[in-house]
DNA sequence: TAAATCATCGGGAACGTTCCCGATGATTTA
DNA sequence: TAAATCATCGGGAACGTTCCCGATGATTTA
């Protein structure tokens, strides 16, 4: 067997004697064509076991059926969850998915970007760099009339759909649960200063203190990046300053992480001395030691959720701009339990 | 703007009163075009910026310049680090990715392999499920003329290319490391029967022993899934067995750390009285208490390796399938030491 | 000097599908 | 009963690229 003998429309259409048209027709659910000629097209086509041809479709139709979708990593929960979400809409849509890895690199973010043809795909799934501010290569592909729809780490300007989870309302609640716990004297690690899942983070960590009248200490609030490496060396920082917080409250679970490791390491209990609530519930949570209170993000309802959006965008180019924000619970563990 | 001012070859050729049969061979690098014209050919197609149309390319040459990987899950360490390793020697050569999740369920493997139609796609690259003992949709692939590789979790059957890590040297690598440091009565976590990981991975412990004259204790092997969970109920059902081994040698590292769950649950202390070693190298291993000592595997490598084998096959048909085997060194951490 | 080779280019069919437009016979409406 | 509408289908151009084949003038060979 070899390549070649592929089955085409022109073949159903010749075992029926119909036209190529009538055949292209009744498979895309045309109007004008008869009930029993669908029939009898479905038929022969599974029996002979007829699969379009994606690229010939793409090239007459304009429509490529191809989503790209730009993160900074696949290799955490996280993005792994969010990139599941998105297959699974995407495949369920016939839609295929073309992955671009920036690294966190806003160059390569660039670079990939810009050398993507907007001939060749359809719509745009985008979570940004931690560095990314310009945004002019995202505004150019919308200009070219290509939707995107950001998720997570999604930027103020260009005014597209964006998907996120209630990143204030989660951070208040984690400040809250420390404060009702005890935990009055509460530092914040926090991430690069421009990106909305930062602002409004902080946002619910500021107003969860005013609420409860504690005065905000700026020396205990760090910006830095994402990472365990990044949570390990804020938290190194603050064990610097002048007067220690008794309460952790972290951006994501790997900063938390690193956190209760620098804890650990300078020989203070977590939970008895120092509280610590991350944001994610990624599964090392339930693995460091203790395990890792924190306020769940609904990764893979967050991808699927995207591709939804984007679909539509896609669908209809009139589509107004939309927001979706979602919700997840916090998760009491061990990090925040003073006796055990 | 809208997506209509695209510019293609012909807006290239009229540009330079040439045919688009000229442009497109000066843009391909082929032999009969001058030099000069060649020249002019990349200056005016980067300064209309110029980017190909992927669909017509792949309808015209036949060559769709796609690769679809199909893997159980992309939400653990190892296989997103693999992806990672694929999307990159895969974007370098102008390849997309067509990404499949499998669920690790043969069914729905089954379902999304038969589902594809091979004039889509170049080249195929494959995670197979764990309960996966028929190869046929494979089979139905690879008689249709496109090539496979697979990697990690490979079939027997079908003699394709094949890219894994060294897991037989590994296994006596683990094995023989608890034997040196004293923990002479070891269990193994192990996998699905039928796959070849779990097969080597086993023939590694089993030839550790039998050079170091210990005898096989058949209950002390235990065959399940992947999972933390496997690993913590493997672990479970050893604490039944009448006499306790002293040392534990999982399959993965999540395995690993299921154990050192079940460990603690029990109140006994990983390392001094039970050691346990792991497979992968995944970053949990740092994170759990106390740390895990493993043979690290090279997962974005074999990334790499396999689509670059893949690469290879789908430019020359006739390339002989071929096995690559990697190493990676075993990691001393915590979990294999008797006092800290 | 005639024939062969070489370097360079263009014409145009082909890939497989979609979609515009028109055709035809049957049915409904005025 | 004539005109309008409807249901159903086919012809054929078009999408943007590749690639086969042939053409042409220049250079090399015999």
């Amino acid at each position: 067997m070899s390549k070649k003998e592929v089955i085409r429309i022109k073949d159903i259409a010749q075992a029926l004697n119909l036209s190529t048209s009538t055949v292209s027709r009744a498979l895309q659910d045309a109007y004008d064509v008869s009930p029993d000629t669908r029939r009898r097209v479905l038929e022969v086509a599974s029996s002979l076991g007829y699969k379009p041809n994606i690229h010939a479709s793409a090239l007459a139709s304009g429509s490529t059926r191809n989503i790209v979708v730009a993160i900074p990593f696949i290799t955490n929960y996280y993005f792994s969850s969010v990139i599941s979400g998105i297959q699974e809409m995407a495949y369920k849509n016939r839609y295929n998915i073309v992955l671009l890895l920036t690294n966190d690199d806003t160059e390569r973010e660039k670079y990939l970007i810009e050398n993507l043809a907007v001939s060749n795909f359809d719509g745009l799934l985008v979570s940004i760099a931690s560095d990314t501010s310009d945004t002019a290569h995202f505004q150019a592909i919308i200009d070219r009339g290509v939707p995107i729809v950001f998720f997570d780490r999604v930027p103020q300007n260009p005014e597209s759909s964006k998907v996120i989870q209630n990143d204030y309302e989660g951070a208040f609640k984690a400040t809250e649960y420390l404060i009702d716990k005890g935990y009055r004297r509460i530092a914040h690690l926090s991430g690069n200063t421009h990106l909305l899942i930062t602002q409004n983070r902080l946002k619910g960590y500021l107003d969860a203190l005013n609420k409860h009248r504690i005065p905000v200490r700026q020396e205990w609030i760090i910006h830095s990046g994402f990472s365990q490496q990044h949570g390990e060396e804020d938290m190194l920082r603050i064990f610097e300053s002048e007067e220690m917080p008794n309460g952790i409250f972290a951006i994501n679970d790997r900063k938390a992480v690193g956190a209760i490791m620098a804890i650990k390491g300078k020989g203070k209990i977590v939970g008895k001395d120092i509280g610590v609530i991350g944001f994610t519930n990624d599964p090392i949570s339930l693995i460091v030691e203790p395990s890792l209170t924190t306020v769940e993000e609904p990764a893979f309802e967050i991808g699927q959720k995207s591709c939804e959006l984007l679909i539509k965008h896609i669908a209809n180019k009139n589509f107004l701009p939309k927001q979706i924000i979602l919700s997840g619970n916090l998760i009491e563990r061990n990090s925040t339990r003073r006796i055990r």
